[in-house]
DNA sequence: TATGAGCGG
């Protein structure tokens, strides 16, 4: 499950984020968006969980919360089209 | 160097 976290600290890094993730489950990969023209983190990222279980609770865990010494919040990523018959851009 | 809503190097 992809998990979208804002408001992180702009020291915050990827790994910190996943060690952070893993106290609550496993998780397969933690990525901070950095900006492509000034190079520092947007101030948000994404966690990859393989167990939605765990990713859930990750999520109700640490959604609101602070971490880093700024408090972060903890949603679903982009919600991936469930049904393939809406939308449809064409 | 600093900043602070938001979904991707």
């Amino acid at each position: 499950m992809n998990i979208f976290v804002a408001k992180l600290s702009y020291q915050t890094t990827e790994e910190k984020l996943e060690q952070l993730f893993q106290k609550y489950g496993e998780v397969a990969n933690a990525k901070i968006i950095f900006d492509k023209y000034e190079g520092r983190s947007k101030g948000y990222g994404f966690v990859e969980m393989p167990n939605d279980d765990e990713a859930l609770e990750a999520i109700n865990s640490l959604n609101d919360t602070e971490f880093d010494g700024r408090q972060i919040v903890v949603k679903k990523a982009r919600p991936k089209e469930d049904n393939d018959s809406r939308g449809g851009r064409n």
